[in-house]
DNA sequence: GACAGATACGTGTATCTACACTATTAATGT
DNA sequence: ACATTAATAGTGTAGATACACGTATCTGTC
């Protein structure tokens, strides 16, 4: 069963999508450029600006489903760059992540790039909504694919 | 235009398509596991072996959509742990990129490791052939994203 | 045959990604 | 109170990714 018409590695979910995923970041990237921020910088500032007391590591990388410790080293870029604050939390283990003023004027600053090459994007496309619907149950089944 | 129903940064399509491909990549890590091969390596010793005399790195780059300088270091992985061979070309330019002995046998053994997580996933999707289709589009926008 | 432009490839640098492992601190059970 | 377990975060290592730049080679043209 399942094999029913022949699978080929052409057809490979994986790849098909990993594919997809470069070719969009260079696109965004080039996009974001003025702002100085790449997609993934742009997406870490946006999920911390969306929390509004900040939020711890782990709470982030469960929110962006990537790596803790992916996670970590991608911080540690943006605090490089002065764009995020890293402070103490509530334990002695835990951190809060925060914009700072400056990762604040870079995510103001991208927010209109970013919806230019998004809506670019989207536009070309049939369905935005419905295609994101069916990407985001792909990324479920590989999430719980054990 | 374009902004009838308010663009929210959760609705990137960069975001989730390489969300998407993240959780996937994992997936198909493990699944890939015991052939020794990450699901990048897979996909190159197919696209290699898809050639009957092998190809030049600039056609595979260009067959993988994948940027020239990065198979140059991922091959350089694959040669390095004897899975592909990289020969003199028609050129003294052009190299040739064929598959090892021993990288038939490693990619044998993952097809199978590859059939397995590749249905798995599939089968959980409601048109897999459908989804495909529209994330290769996705791909295309994005190529041609200007 | 020399030269301009095109082709093919590598390197330096930087970022993203994640697994295995470690260290520290907090919570829990007896 | 103490030992065990859970929670939180960092490091070592390794691979994937691509841009800017540089080098060698080839090709067409004069």
């Amino acid at each position: 069963m399942s094999d029913s018409k022949s699978m080929t590695i052409g057809d490979c979910a994986c790849y098909n999508t990993r594919k997809a995923a470069r070719l969009l970041a260079q696109a965004y990237d080039r996009a974001l450029e003025p702002s100085g921020l790449k997609n993934t910088q742009f997406i870490a500032l946006a999920a911390i600006s969306g929390s509004e007391d900040g939020l711890t590591i782990t709470e982030m990388a469960v929110k962006m489903s990537v790596d803790r410790t992916t996670l970590t080293r991608n911080l540690g870029v943006l605090a490089r760059n002065g764009l995020v604050r890293i402070d103490a939390g509530a334990d002695a283990r835990s951190k809060l992540v925060a914009l700072t003023a400056t990762g604040r004027k870079a995510l103001g600053k991208a927010i209109p790039l970013w919806e230019e090459i998004q809506s670019s994007i989207t536009d070309s496309l049939g369905n935005w909504s419905k295609l994101q619907r069916e990407i985001e149950m792909l990324a479920e089944v590989a999430r719980e694919a054990r």
